[in-house]
RNA sequence: GUGGGCGUAGCUCAACGGUAGAGCAUCAGUUUGUGGUACUGACGGUUGCGGGUUCGAAUCCCGUCGCUCACC
């Protein structure tokens, strides 16, 4: 893979990212489009917010509407409209997700929808109940067919809270599984795209886990690197502690991409601690539940840059919603608007505020990018987490 | 005009003799590799008004005001 480190400064790295779909400028912001979708905006949205990679769902992707239909097509970038660079996560996440949720089985007894084995992971979908199953190799395989630039190794992320006997054995089985995924994505005969193969970190809260974990991931050919099990339900000092432990056992040459991360101060510090990308739903959920991110100086610490848009105080604000941003909604919408659409549950609401949501958390990485080139990172952070 | 029904939280209603509850709304939180949200708190009523019966009335009785329906 060619990725290019343009400039360091302590841990953090501003480079480039050359995949066939075109060069991700990192650190990027990965919005997610869970299922070929951005929810609430279009392709050419994100183009013109300045999007440069999209993040897509083996599972869900999967269930509908199928690989081999989106591989005909083209390809996921090309199938969305997109056509620049994309990233699919292996459908790990969503065992650990679905492990959560509780379904009803045939005996009519709550059962989880997920079934673990050394060898494979069973689950049933939450759309219709059907069951399925995957392996390393079936995730990689969908993974060829939808075509992404960056695909991710199948893993197991360990829920929040877990023992370190069980989160030793679900990074184990990561590994296991890693060397695996290797062997499949090596595999001429399912390859269709030229496409970049990441490793994932796991480890838990536990500091020998994700030492041994970094390692293990280090050592193995992959092209880049993800950090899992983060954004689970630890703390953010948790989350910060594992990217320090993790940290000295990471090569430099290889992108580095956070998984589930992260809100304004969680992307100064992945940066901060040499993350490379990271993805996150949370621009466009938020959007959906009429939160939207705002700047300094009406955005801090204390508010998490977060403004509730359903609050009655904003009925009659004749102001964009947040003054300093350049982005379509706050252009041409008012506060009052936005939130007379919220109550009114118009489909506009979520698709303006998700717009925004999704240029707000961009620009921010880009504006953190371009301190790191100009050697004023420290001040950008200071400006905005003071 | 005659007869009936109804007036309980901002709204829609519950409790029908033992000193009032819910949903929505409001306010404050939560949501990090997406199951189009949900969840957790808080605030909020001298039960239209006046009188009576009763140990005790939102509840029964009388009057009054307001709304509503039917009939003439």
């Amino acid at each position: 893979m060619q990725f290019k480190i343009l400039k360091t400064n302590s841990k953090a790295r501003v480079g480039e990212i050359h995949t066939e779909h075109g060069i991700i400028q990192t650190p990027a912001f990965v919005p997610v489009g869970t299922r070929a979708s951005v929810r609430g905006l279009s392709a050419e949205d994100l183009k013109e917010i300045g999007v440069e990679i999209l993040f897509g769902n083996t599972y869900h992707l999967h269930l509908k509407p199928g690989e081999d239909i989106i591989k005909e097509l083209g390809g996921l970038a090309q199938f969305m409209n997109w056509n620049g660079p994309t990233i699919t996560d292996s459908g790990g996440f969503q065992v650990f997700s679905l492990g959560q949720a509780k379904m009803k089985g045939e005996d009519g007894e709550e059962d989880t929808l997920v079934k673990i084995t050394e060898d494979s992971v069973k689950f049933r979908s939450h759309i219709d109940g059907s069951l399925h199953e995957f392996t390393p190799e079936i995730s990689i395989q969908i993974q060829k067919k939808l075509g992404a630039d960056l695909i991710v190794a199948f893993d197991e992320c360990a829920p929040h809270p877990s023992t370190e006997e069980y989160t030793r054995g679900a990074m184990v089985r990561t590994h296991n599984w890693l060397l695996r995924c290797i062997e499949e994505f090596k595999n001429p005969e399912t390859t269709f795209f030229k496409q970049y193969f990441y490793g994932v970190i796991q480890g838990g809260v536990y500091e020998s886990l994700r030492k041994e974990s970094a390692q293990f991931i280090a050592a193995q050919d992959t092209d880049g690197i993800a950090i899992g099990g983060v954004s689970v339900g630890e703390s953010k000092k948790e989350m910060r502690q594992v990217l320090e432990w993790v940290h000295p056992h990471l090569p430099d040459d290889k992108p580095r991409h956070l998984l589930g991360i992260g809100e304004v101060d969680d992307i100064f510090d992945a940066v901060e601690m040499g993350m490379d990308t990271f993805d996150c739903v949370i621009p466009t959920r938020f959007g959906r539940y009429g939160i939207v991110f705002v700047s300094p100086s009406i955005g801090n610490v204390k508010n998490k840059f977060r403004m509730d848009l359903n609050r009655t105080v904003f009925a009659s604000d004749n102001q964009p919603l947040d003054p300093n941003c350049t982005c379509l909604t706050c252009k041409n919408y008012t506060r009052a608007y936005i939130h007379h659409l919220f109550k009114v549950e118009e489909l506009l609401a979520y698709r303006l505020a998700s717009y925004h949501n999704v240029h707000f958390l961009v620009h921010l990485t880009k504006k953190i990018r371009q301190s790191l080139l100009d050697g004023n990172f420290a001040e950008f952070k200071k400006q905005w987490m003071s």
